[in-house]
DNA sequence: AAGAAAGTGGACCGCGGTCCGGTTTAAGTG
DNA sequence: CACTTAAACCGGACCGCGGTCCACTTTCTT
């Protein structure tokens, strides 16, 4: 549980509560969150309904993934998805949620030169290289999970790496604007980048990371003062 | 008409021809593409749409503009909607168009910093601010026209841009992976991101600005021949 | 046992996008 | 100019999907 990932009940499903300030907490690292420990037959729809929507994607395709689908292929009407995840976009997170805790563990706490031990800067050569590759293994499912537009920076996820970019930054460069600087560094990174680059126009994935570990240089490097 | 932009209807409607090579080409700069030169209803249609268009988002929001509803509006059928724009983007798009042509101009042929003229790093810290600036005043727009995922970096106004910027970096800086660069550069001018920032984190124009203008001297700068 | 909270499911809605029979336009042709 | 014809265009019925809603059922607690 590491950022309490969609294991968890979309938030508060409706009723009543909401803080009225800081609605979303920035996922402090290895942060525990009470999981909401759903009844007993919604703990099992939602373990039926991840099964068939990983049964459907694997043979249909992400494109294939309907709710409707997902919901008859589970034996589940098509409302309980919805109040399970919200959306097709938090479905396909749901089915994305264990690769990510995996990844958020290795650079959290797992061996160097990708979790804690080695310096900033090789930190974040060995955090790219490494997003590359989990993003090309899942270009499909991570394509399709993309949030469009307006939550793009907002998900949880997201916000886990951008944190934990930026605090690399700021140990590796402290003069910086490091939350900006770290939405920058993370764009060569992004799914749909990513499918252009290596689907459309055919380039190979070591391009992708040396071009990486060339941007962390210059971006940790002296911060020419021209100007 | 300096790429092309949605004056023209899309591509070939749909009937038989579709060269197998090159289906997009690549937007040289100041290139002229011949106008179909639509038919007259064809064309007296096309304004009508494009006038209740502006005329519903003005009233009503981006979010607002429906298909149907601006089909209603212009007195026209909704497959001619579709006919003439393609899709919802491409409706969005075209009502970009008359300002991507005047900005498009500016830095292809306009004055310094912005246009020809000034050394490259200057030129591409005017493009930063001028693109921002551009872009806080037309958020809600360019937000809802953004394509979803796939086709983000497929569009030709984007590709005009990021062929731009590559221009520019190399000149710049010629020992890099200046098509990567460019893709990394522009992330802080992402409409997303800028709405992100801009409006959800409260985060003033002007850190923005200044950002860009560190990220440009970052990037510009030597080569940290580490690693 | 009984009430409250949580969960369920399928009818319903709106919108983006497709399709195709009918209509208009524009470029020949006598 | 009148007429013909083929291509371009039009429009609205139609489809599928994402998302909402709410009356009903199941589970949990005491």
């Amino acid at each position: 549980m590491l950022y309490a990932g969609s294991m968890s009940t979309v938030p508060p499903p409706s009723p009543p509560p909401q803080q009225p300030l800081e609605p979303l907490e920035l996922p402090q690292v290895g942060v525990e969150i009470d999981e909401p420990c759903l009844r007993a037959d919604a703990a099992r729809n939602r373990a039926r309904l991840l099964e068939a929507a990983a049964l459907l994607v694997a043979e249909r395709g992400a494109d294939g993934l309907t709710m409707e689908a997902v919901a008859a292929a589970a034996q589940v009407g098509k409302g309980t998805v919805f109040r399970r995840f919200g959306d097709r976009t938090g479905l396909l997170t749901a089915l994305l949620d264990h690769s990510e805790k995996k990844f958020q563990a290795a650079f959290l706490s797992g061996p160097p030169p990708l979790g804690p031990g080695a310096p900033a800067a090789e930190r974040l050569r060995a955090f790219g290289v490494a997003m590359l590759r989990r993003t090309v293994d899942e270009l499909e499912l991570q394509l399709a999970a993309e949030p469009c537009a307006d939550r793009r920076f907002t998900n949880p996820p997201r916000r886990v790496l951008h944190h934990h970019v930026t605090l690399l930054l700021r140990e590796a460069v402290p003069e910086a604007d490091c939350d900006l600087l770290a939405h920058t560094l993370m764009a060569p990174l992004d799914p749909a980048l990513v499918h252009h680059l290596t689907r459309q126009s055919a380039m190979p994935l070591a391009r992708l990371e040396s071009a990486w570990s060339d941007l962390v240089d210059r971006v940790t490097g002296p911060a020419a003062s021209a100007r």
